[in-house]
DNA sequence: GTCTATAAGTGGATAGAC
DNA sequence: GTCTATCCACTTATAGAC
C-alpha cells in the first residue's frame, strides 16, 4: 500500500531536511549521523526511516532541493528585474551582484555547498546532475547579461556564457576563502560582492 | 617480490602518506577507515598506530605534505624560469601557465586538494594555516607575475597580487568541475590551462 | 506517523607477542 | 618496528508497540 502524503507527513519531512542541511554543513556527508539530523528535527530515527529510504537518500534530495532553490531565487530576482526595467538605470556591476547576491549565503551555506561539491566529484552520477542544474544556474545569468549588453550599457570581451561562467567560478571561490576565516556572512557577501565587481571591470571592454 | 625493501621508520611513514593521499581522495576522511589505508600501504593497524598518533594526525600530516609540495614545484618552475632567462621571450599566457601546471593534477589530486578544503573550511585553526600557506603560494605567482610586467611585456589592469589570486581560483573552478565529467589528468590540465589564458587576456590593458 | 528497543555490523585505538 | 588479537564505542537500519 502507498502511503498517503498528508500535511503533517511533508511537514516532518520539512523539518528532516532542514535539520539535514544544518547538521551536513557542520560535519560532512559521513560524519553526520542520523541520529544527529532527527535530534535537531526533534524526531527520532524510526520517524526518520519511515520518510526517508537512508542517510543517502536523505542528501541527494536535500541537494536537489537546494539546487532547485538557488535556481528559483535566481530566476526570481531576473524576472522582478525585468518587470520592474531597471537594467537601463542600474550599473552593470550592481546588477550582476545582486543576481547572484543569494541573500542568504552565510558560512553554513558556504560548507554545505562544499559538501555537495564534493559529493558530485566523487560520484559521477550525481556529479552529471550536479553540472546540469548548474548550467541551468549559468545560462540563467547569462540571460540576463546578454540583456544588459543588448541595452547597450556595456560591452564585453567575452560571451555571456563565458562571463557567467567566470562570475560564478569567482564568486565560489572568494566567498569560500573568506568563510575559512570564521567570517559571519554579512561579510562573505560583500567581500563576494566586491570580486563580482572587478571582475565586472576587467570583462568589460 | 625480490627486491628488498629497507622498512625504515620514514620509509613506513612515507608509504603510509601515499597510500593515504588515495585513499582519504576517493573516499574522504570520515569515509575512509585507517584499516583501508593500511591496506594500500601494506601494513596492519597496528604499524599503523606506532607512526601516527591518529587517522586526524595522519591527515594533517599529508595536508601539510601536499600543500608544501605544491609551493616548492611552483616556486622550482619560477626559479628555472629565471634562471633560463625565457620571460622575455615567452608569451604571457604560457608563461603563467607553465607556473601553474603542477603536472600531476588528475582527479584524484582534485578530490584531494576539495577534501582538504573542505576541512579547512570547517576547522577554523586549520583554515587559517592552510590560507597562510595558499597566500604563500600567490605571492610566489604574484612575483614573477610582476616580473613579466617589469619586462614590458605586457600591462595589466590590476595589481600582480589580485591577478595572481584570480588565476589560481579559476584554474581550481574549472578543473574541479571538468574532474566531475570524470575526465583523465590530460584533459583537466588542457581545460585548466585554456582557462588562465582566457583570464589572462581578460585582465591584459 | 512516531516511538522504543535492539540487532548487526563497523571502526578507532590499545596491549602484548615476536 | 610490526604483527595479532581484542575491546569498546558508535552507527545504520529494522521490528514491533502505541
Amino acid at each position: 500500500m502507498t502511503t498517503p502524503v498528508t500535511r503533517s507527513r511533508e511537514n516532518t519531512r520539512a523539518r528532516l531536511l532542514h535539520a539535514a542541511a544544518q547538521v551536513f554543513a557542520e560535519t560532512g556527508l559521513d560524519g553526520a549521523t542520523v541520529e544527529a539530523v532527527c535530534e535537531r528535527a526533534g524526531f527520532t530515527r524510526g520517524a526518520f526511516y519511515s520518510n526517508f529510504a537512508s542517510k543517502d537518500e536523505l542528501f541527494l534530495t536535500l541537494a536537489s532541493s537546494v539546487g532547485e532553490a538557488r535556481l528559483a531565487a535566481v530566476r526570481e530576482r531576473i524576472t522582478a528585474m525585468l518587470d520592474e526595467n531597471v537594467i537601463r538605470e542600474t550599473d552593470p556591476g550592481t546588477l550582476v551582484r545582486q543576481i547572484m547576491d543569494s541573500g542568504d549565503d552565510d558560512r553554513l551555506d558556504v560548507m554545505l555547498m562544499s559538501e555537495i561539491r564534493l559529493r558530485a566529484l566523487r560520484d559521477v552520477e550525481f556529479g552529471a546532475s550536479f553540472l546540469h542544474q548548474e548550467r541551468e544556474l549559468v545560462r540563467s545569468i547569462a540571460g540576463i547579461i546578454q540583456q544588459i549588453v543588448d541595452s547597450g550599457q556595456i560591452a564585453l570581451r567575452v560571451d555571456a556564457q563565458e562571463a557567467a561562467r567566470l562570475l560564478m567560478v569567482v564568486w565560489e571561490g572568494m566567498i569560500v576563502r573568506e568563510a575559512m576565516g570564521g567570517d559571519d556572512g554579512e561579510r562573505l557577501r560583500r567581500v563576494g560582492s566586491e570580486a563580482l565587481g572587478r571582475m565586472v571591470e576587467l570583462m568589460k571592454v
